[in-house]
DNA sequence: TCCCAGGCTCTCT
DNA sequence: AGAGAGCATGGG
């Protein structure tokens, strides 16, 4: 499937064919990733500063990293050992899923650490991508550790120790005593991210829906992108719209099995398209 | 200027 | 259970 290669402190990613990293990094999944001019990406993730890069030969180069992170942090975090071929061609049964999945090969569902998904995902809500990245990187530079050429995601704990007054710099607006009551309860042990992947997509959703601020999109969202619940299908205003305009209403059964993956696809498509109701 | 954004809470039926 | 207003703020 890929094979990885360990050259002067660098992890040579070759032959993984599905792994576009504009389509993966800037598709709306996740909001702290950057590109500089010489088409390098850089960014932070669990408390660790990484570059990458595509050579034209295809090969994904992670810069800096040890055998030892590449294999307990970004291999799962890129979610390298999923066959996402397999998956394209089983949804392809369905015309359109295919024409969806092919425009947004290359696109791979991160595994990204619970707590910053959660948080970022309450500051999405009925908010757009532009504006969500600029509170999160303030969230970051003002309450996260530096790291490289980035900031470390603050933690839960640090987060509870703060005052509503304290996240006015945010202008996060009515979202920043969800950002709150969501550290609070996470940080005294009332909710436990970790076990969400345990339990099944209803109970860890309900569990994530004892926040405030947190109902079922929230939620999906955080189950889908760092609880490895590819079964969350995470229905916001553009998969509504696709879902309507494409299918009538109902995700068809080819893609049940893969339903987080190909909300991915949808998502894609749907933005890249600019995809309205006529 | 106005509508909208990877929605949710609260209230009223 | 379902519908609808209100919400903070800034992008386009």
């Amino acid at each position: 499937m890929y094979n990885v290669e360990f050259e002067n402190n660098n992890a040579l990613i070759k032959g993984m064919e599905i792994f576009d990293l504009k389509n993966t990094l800037d598709c709306g999944q996740a909001f702290r990733w950057e590109c500089d001019e010489n088409n390098r990406w850089y960014g932070v993730a669990y408390n660790k500063y990484l570059e990458l890069e595509k050579l034209s030969d295809g090969t994904i180069v992670l810069y800096n990293v040890t055998e030892e992170d590449f294999n307990s942090l970004w291999r799962d975090y890129f979610d390298l050992d999923r066959d996402y071929n397999q998956i394209i061609t089983a949804v392809s049964g369905n015309e359109i899923l295919k024409t969806a999945s092919e425009f947004g090969k290359g696109i791979r569902v991160l595994n990204q650490e619970p707590w910053e998904t959660l948080c970022s995902f309450i500051i999405s809500q009925n908010n757009n991508i532009k504006r969500i990245k600029g509170i999160i990187r303030t969230l970051c530079e003002n309450f996260g550790e530096p790291i490289g050429k980035g900031y470390s995601f603050p933690s839960a704990q640090k987060i509870a120790s703060l005052t509503l007054d304290d996240l006015d710099i945010l202008r996060a607006g009515f979202r920043g005593k969800y950002i709150l009551d969501a550290a609070t309860k996470v940080s005294n042990g009332e909710i436990d991210l970790n076990r969400l992947s345990s339990l099944n997509v209803d109970d860890a959703r309900q569990e994530l829906m004892k926040i405030k601020g947190v109902g079922p999109k929230v939620a999906d969202c955080a189950l889908l992108f760092s609880h490895k619940h590819i079964d969350a299908f995470p229905k916001d205003v553009w998969i509504k719209r696709a879902m309507q305009v494409l299918f009538n209403g109902e995700l068809p059964k080819e893609a049940v099995p893969y339903a987080g993956i190909v909300q991915q696809y949808i998502f894609f498509y749907a933005r890249e398209t600019k995809l309205t109701i006529e």
